[in-house]
DNA sequence: AATATATTTGCATTATTGTGCAAATATACA
DNA sequence: TGTATATTTGCACAATAATGCAAATATATT
């Protein structure tokens, strides 16, 4: 999981709606279901999803015609959490003066 | 802080390069000291500085003719752990089925 | 096999973003 | 005041990314 595929799939507005639909729900959903949270062509969130796949953000899974998609939730939220402690800590120099 | 502009301005990668240089160090440090760690022109660093500060993530310093940028790491920590929280957690449904 | 439904992909277009150069601004110093 | 240094901004251009439509693919159903 890249950290800077990731930011960059966050850094969408369309897609952070679709982020909030998935995580909003406690079970996969398909397509459709998800498009319903933004007004562009369902071709483009198919594309917004490959690409919130592709960082891996969310998974999906085919079941028959449908594919359900659900979020990573455990592996998004460690990694935010691991790049948090980065953000804080990661001082490479010494303090030199007090 | 904004979520969204949080993540847009960590989607760039000299602007990682940026906030890991501005990370590594425990002083704030001016345009120049930061540019040393991409091959982009001094202008253009100048330019992604504004866009992480205008994001939240780092902020500036004036100083005689140098500016000096240092990270808001509390801030964004705290944004990055919030959002972790957030992706868990946010099940707005509730379970219908066990 | 033909038809219907769900999803993805090719392609053209538009919109947004990143970049370098030159010029402008700001401040310090001789 | 003139000159030097640090940073930012205007502008043009290149590179990426988002979008919609039509067509392709995949699977189920009749």
């Amino acid at each position: 999981m890249e950290t800077e595929l990731v930011f960059k799939a966050l850094s969408d507005p369309n897609r952070m709606k679709i982020l909030n639909n998935l995580c909003s729900r406690d079970c996969p959903c398909n397509v459709g279901d998800v498009a319903c949270c933004c007004t562009v062509d369902l071709s483009v969130v198919s594309r917004h999803l490959s690409i919130l796949k592709n960082a891996g953000i969310i998974s999906a899974e085919k079941r028959g015609k449908e594919v359900f998609y659900h979020v990573n939730r455990k592996e998004v939220a460690a990694l935010l959490r691991q790049t948090a402690e980065n953000i804080e800590k990661h001082v490479v120099h010494e303090r030199r003066y007090k």
